[in-house]
DNA sequence: CACAAAAACGAACGTTCGTGCTATTATTTT
DNA sequence: AAAATAATAGCACGAACGTTCGTTTTTGTG
């Protein structure tokens, strides 16, 4: 029954909000580099020059602090990968820009530590709990933006009939995983030209004669 | 200039050995589920019903118990993937003996919490230290040994002369990577049967005509 | 069997973990 | 400016962490 404050206050937020996103901000980093379970609130409040507890105020409980973080991920991820390709046209275009930005954000090192998902996916696979069921989540539906992609594609005359888009979502998520293994743990600087070149001649060959250039140079 | 024990002990080993080696075994497990780091000694030694002091006492710190653990993975590795692979003729048989076991050790669950390795690269892939170092090195080694089996298939004309071996053998592992990532976070038990078609088809268009049937039942 | 060596134990150390409380500042709103 | 509320700090807690140490038990050998 409180007459909750108008939204209009979105430029102005209170503090506590303001403070909130930029613990978020440098909970990812840490969390990509160390690990959603190795995030601690002692060594992120350091990080902040926060107290322990002002830090833990905002949050309640751990738990809530790694949700919080993934959900800051996500948004980021959102921001730097997903938002921009939707520009693209649908069909072939958009799919490669998708793979394009993945590779980028990967390179460009948006999350310290790599890809900041893939990393959580893995911490958390053999878990249980609303942690690992938020990853899950988060991962599900960036499959599905894949698939979807692919299944415009398929509209669109650019792939063929014959393609099966979660099976040709997978292929190229999985690829893009190994593009940021192979950078991130054996500092191979040379794989995501590698996983490039692979991608491409995946799609070439699931290409119909009408599909518009396929290359991933923007 | 002591006069160590002759090694013909192999087969009546000291306890502490047969001690160390079951702990390493129970070890495994435990960090494919919870993590390199996640990986107790308080917890390690409740699961053995040892006391905290005589388990450390094998290891004389946690790195130490850490790289122990992974030894004792990367045997596991070997004796259930690259072995057994080992007795299919070189070129493209051996090629795709080693995909079918791997994915055939991520269904089969050999280890609790899925693929060890893939679990442990993303982990330590943003740390230094002995550590990361080890499982780098596996990692690099096991990559290796595809490449050399695809370098092999080459050589035999099974595989076109214009297949790059590294990239083909990043190609390959990064799909199995994916086909541990999709069954272990989301259930998806289509996983394997998709990658393992992916594969096929992968080696099918860089294979020769005179390259032996590629299939990957047994 | 006796005896030395190896292995396992139990208790404790200092530190850090996550999480409460209470008090004290900062920030908003009246 | 005053009053109300939100945000932060300080301190303490119990538990678990890796590690050390001295003691006891187990094991293998002469």
């Amino acid at each position: 029954m409180t007459a909750s404050r108008p939204a209009i206050a979105a430029s102005h937020p209170r503090k506590g909000v303001r403070t909130r996103e930029s613990i978020l901000r440098v909970a990812v980093d840490l969390a990509s580099v160390e690990g959603l379970e190795g995030l601690t609130i002692g060594r992120l409040a350091d990080e902040l020059k926060m107290s322990k507890s002002g830090l833990f105020a905002h949050f309640g409980s751990k738990e809530e602090l790694q949700l919080a973080t993934i959900e800051m991920a996500r948004q980021i991820f959102v921001e730097h990968v997903i938002r921009p390709s939707l520009a693209e046209p649908e069909g072939v275009p958009r799919l490669l820009a998708l793979c394009r930005r993945w590779l980028g954000h990967v390179e460009a090192k948006v999350f310290a530590g790599g890809c900041f998902f893939t990393a959580a996916s893995l911490e958390f696979d053999s878990r249980s709990g609303p942690v690992r069921d938020a990853i899950a989540a988060t991962m599900k539906t960036w499959l599905g933006t894949l698939a979807r992609a692919v299944e415009a594609a398929k509209k669109a005359r650019h792939l063929k009939a014959s393609v099966d888009p979660e099976q040709l979502a997978l292929e190229m998520y999985s690829l893009a995983m190994g593009a940021n293994w192979a950078l991130q743990l054996l500092d191979d600087e040379t794989a995501p030209d590698k996983v490039r070149t692979s991608i491409l001649e995946r799609i070439r060959l699931a290409a119909t004669p009408s599909c518009p250039p396929v290359k991933l140079s923007k």
